[in-house]
DNA sequence: CAGTGGTCTAGACCACAGT
DNA sequence: CTGTGGTCTAGACCACTGG
């Protein structure tokens, strides 16, 4: 069904819903069913009196991605070294992000991000154990995060990024490879899956070498 | 018949659907497609051989807001004062972005905006003046760009925000009484009505007052 | 005018939950 | 087992568009 449209440039008309039921031998009531479910996907807009037609294609807003995602998205090789993987004692604001008591079991990945080889962002993950378990176990770390979430089906389904701006510490300073008190752009992101938390991570990103950008819809 | 569920607390039994037929003497396929609206809404969840329910209230990913509207988010009260409202050859950068030759008109709009008496942030909004004609040709000026926007029915479809961070110049300084080369987070929107190009706008927030988030959706 | 999508009817059979 | 939503049929009338 979905074959007889794809692929045509947008505006051009598809066959009419009667055309279908003909083409077919179903009723209207089914036609319209499938051709609701394009509908509903922007793929078809209808236009009442006039026909069917292939939509222009839709901007979307941001998804939830992943650092990776976002490099790829911009035409730029991500590298990732790993500068700590463990179980750790969450910081309090962690624990209460993740809606979790100071006890309960935090996974804590430490990683310094590169973009076509320069260091632009410091993140610390905190993924609740107990969504993820054994997350650390495999003799090698996942490549990605988002890649081993969305394998274990726990692939965040809403998130929200703070952004704030300061300065680069001393230990900061350090691993980005550029100059204490260097202008750091700060984001976290509290990423549910299913409304639980399952990741808080922390970033910084040298201003210098990094803009973030969010795509936002109606 | 919305009336019947909304209001109910979420995980409520809705009707069944032979229920609404014999109560509203109609076809079951005209209540599912009164439902399927519902369902689209977010409003009610089905779940095969059980039943249709309540929804949890879905979380939204940002829709595209305007400084009121995020300050109102928030619970703080916004002021703004206007420090410029007039018709400007644009720079460059913002012609480009507006899709427009550096001689069509623009309309340039500078305020100082407030969050609870305090100078948060400097936005110039550069708006396609063919798309707005006569935006600021009555006796005064809109209270806010996007309720006026909203009015003509030129409210934004899609936006993108890109973040970057930087140090106030002795300019930006002194109207957000702030220091020369404290950090501040740069915000560039480009706003498209119905795929195009209708406002632009650099914002200067004082990093010190100012975090700015945004939530994402699957 | 003929053709389009929008809506509706009064049935039917299926797969699936819970009892 | 009964009741639920999921899907489908073979018609019907309406409002709208374009020639």
């Amino acid at each position: 069904m979905r074959d007889l449209v794809t692929g045509s440039a947008p505006g051009t008309v598809a066959p009419s819903e009667r055309d279908l039921v003909e083409r077919f031998g179903v009723a209207r009531m089914t036609v319209r069913q499938a051709l609701d479910a394009l509908v509903a996907e922007g793929v078809l807009q209808r236009f009442p009196g006039r026909g069917t037609f292939v939509a222009e294609p839709r901007r979307q807003p941001s998804r939830i991605a992943s650092f990776t995602e976002d490099m790829a998205g911009r035409g730029t090789v991500a590298e990732s070294r790993t500068l700590a993987a463990d179980r750790v004692k969450p910081p309090a604001g962690v624990a209460r992000a993740l809606g979790l008591g100071p006890r309960e079991p935090v996974l804590r990945w430490r990683r310094l991000r590169l973009a076509d080889g320069n260091p632009v962002c410091l993140s610390d993950a905190y993924i609740n154990a107990a969504l993820v378990p054994g997350l650390f176990d495999g003799p090698d770390l996942p490549d990605s995060l988002y890649d081993e979430l969305t394998a274990r089906g726990r692939r965040p389904t809403w998130a929200e990024d703070s952004l704030s701006a300061g300065v680069a510490t001393p230990e900061e300073a350090g691993l980005l490879e550029c100059e204490e008190g260097d202008v750091v752009i700060r984001l976290t992101r509290r990423a549910l899956w299913e409304d639980r938390p399952i990741e808080v991570s922390r970033s910084v990103y040298r201003a210098d070498l990094h803009t973030v950008s969010f795509q936002l819809g109606g």
